[in-house]
RNA sequence: GGAGAGGUGGCCGAGUGGUCGAAGGCGCAGCACUGGAAAUGCUGUAACGGGGUAACUCGUUCGAGGGUUCGAAUCCCUCCCUCUCCGCCA
């Protein structure tokens, strides 16, 4: 959520900066419209409540003070108060609705990207900052694709899951099950060698937490929701592990706040109909390890940078070649003021696709979901900084071993970083 | 799901109709003492919103939302959550 403050005394700078992410697409002059009404409303009506306030005090210092509770003095007092309380009830109810529009309002706008975020209008625009790993690019030239090497072997069943469930889930069997429980182990630990603490947060977690980290209310038709509670399955670990610190108030001295959190991850995908059906690229379920982090505003570029590496040191670690980019205003996502992706080879697909996708929010999801913390010695709370990225997405590391390690007779190796958790070298 | 008890400031905890934004403690900050520190003493210390260059000032907030009253942390209603006991269950 963007600061009220800010946006009325800078409209014009503000409404620059969402423009980048698409001109015409968010208009401020609703929102500054409703703020100014709701102020007037504010300014009478705590006058109104101030006497109303005194005459109470009064009524009560007279009782003390020996007056006849039913005498004339007292009962004047009283009128008046009702005749206050007649008034207070017809602008509280007016400036109650216009605060909820203009939260509401608020709600729906996106962050502002940050100064240093290519401009652009969507993918095709975001910049490529570099590449890695080059020397490990496949030589194998008749690669199969992931799925079909993947059912060969027998690790990776979709017909079945689709019986089960429906199109876009997988069963992995076997080798895939372990290879899988394998990749979150191996990256979980280096995590939490990276200093991140582990957390295993709730899966289902209730609209207040979704809104909280920007995914409503906006994107519902994004996640699935249970039919007789308020809980959703969770699109991503980030959503549960912000809001664990939710509305609370941290100790400046306890920040930076790092996590990383094993979870699977529930998307409906509406609209990208067409789009990847084969293979795991694109499944409504998925396993991910994500990286959160909650720092000192000064220290969140910084953090960014760091956060990234650690997704990086991931695909180092399993010799994958990828590439970083950095997104583009028009393809940033909504709680994002800068996002670098990380994407890895697929050979099969003959392009780097997106494997991590590390963001810094800035104060955005923080002013949302109520994280703020307090520097011993000053007065009021600041908003943290909250980051997070994928570290990483686990079915797309798995795609990218079974094809980037596939030898030409067929059988997959395995990667030597993960030899120790299959007990195995090839697959 | 049933019965009972509870939810108060960064934390703990007192407070059953007015002088309560709320005692006391912890924590934190400043000062004194000290070579320095600890201990001790004194002082200060809620958040959010409006107005004001500022000093400051007005309002809102005691789980959430309604209600009673001139006046609610305190009384009433609904909901959420926590704890204890019972039931069910991996």
């Amino acid at each position: 959520m963007l600061d009220l403050k800010i946006i009325r005394e800078n409209p014009d700078k503000v409404q620059q900066l969402l423009d980048r992410r698409g001109v015409g697409k968010y208009d401020l002059q609703p929102i500054l419209d409703l703020d100014q009404k709701q102020r007037e409303i504010e300014t009478n009506r705590s006058q109104l409540s101030a006497r109303s306030n005194e005459i109470g005090k009064l009524i009560g210092q007279k009782i003390r003070g020996g007056s006849d509770p039913k005498g004339e003095e007292i009962s004047a007092l009283k009128e008046e108060g009702n005749e206050l309380k007649t008034k207070l009830g017809e602008l509280e109810p007016q400036e109650k609705e216009l605060k909820a529009q203009i939260e509401n309002l608020l709600l729906e706008l996106p962050n502002l990207p940050q100064e240093s975020t290519p401009i652009g209008k969507n993918e095709e625009e975001n910049v490529e900052i570099h590449r890695w790993g080059e020397e490990y690019l496949p030589s194998n030239p008749n690669i199969l694709p992931h799925w079909e090497i993947g059912e060969k072997l027998g690790i990776l069943e979709f017909s079945r899951a689709v019986k089960v469930a429906q199109a876009r889930f997988v069963n992995l069997v076997g080798a895939g099950a372990a290879l899988e429980r394998a990749l979150i182990n191996f990256m979980l630990d280096r995590q939490i060698a990276a200093g991140y603490v582990e957390v295993m947060p709730p899966l289902l977690i209730n609209t207040e937490s979704l809104t909280g980290t920007g995914q409503l209310p906006k994107f519902a038709e994004e996640s699935f929701k249970c039919q007789d509670d308020d809980l959703w399955l969770t699109p991503t670990a980030e959503v549960p592990v912000v809001n664990l610190y939710r509305n609370e108030v941290i100790e400046a001295a306890k920040l930076p706040i790092y996590h990383c959190a094993y979870t699977p991850c529930f998307r409906r995908e509406a609209g990208s109909y067409g789009k990847d059906t084969r293979g795991l690229i694109r499944l409504h379920q998925f396993s991910k390890v994500e990286l959160v982090k909650l720092v000192h505003p000064d220290r969140s570029e910084t953090e960014h940078q760091s956060l990234l590496k650690n997704a990086e040191a991931i695909l180092q670690a399993l010799q994958l070649p990828y590439r970083v980019i950095e997104l583009c205003t028009g393809d940033i996502g909504f709680s994002a003021a800068k996002t670098y992706d990380i994407e890895v080879w697929i050979p099969s697909a003959n392009t780097y696709r997106e494997i991590s996708s590390c963001s810094n929010t800035f104060d955005f999801q923080a002013r949302r979901a109520g994280i703020r913390f307090k520097e011993a010695g000053k007065k009021g709370t600041q908003f943290v900084h909250a980051l997070n990225g994928s570290g990483l997405a686990v079915g797309r590391t798995m795609a990218a071993i079974l094809e980037n390690y596939q030898q030409t007779d067929g059988r997959v190796k395995v990667p030597e970083v993960l030899q120790p958790y299959l007990k195995k070298e090839i697959i």
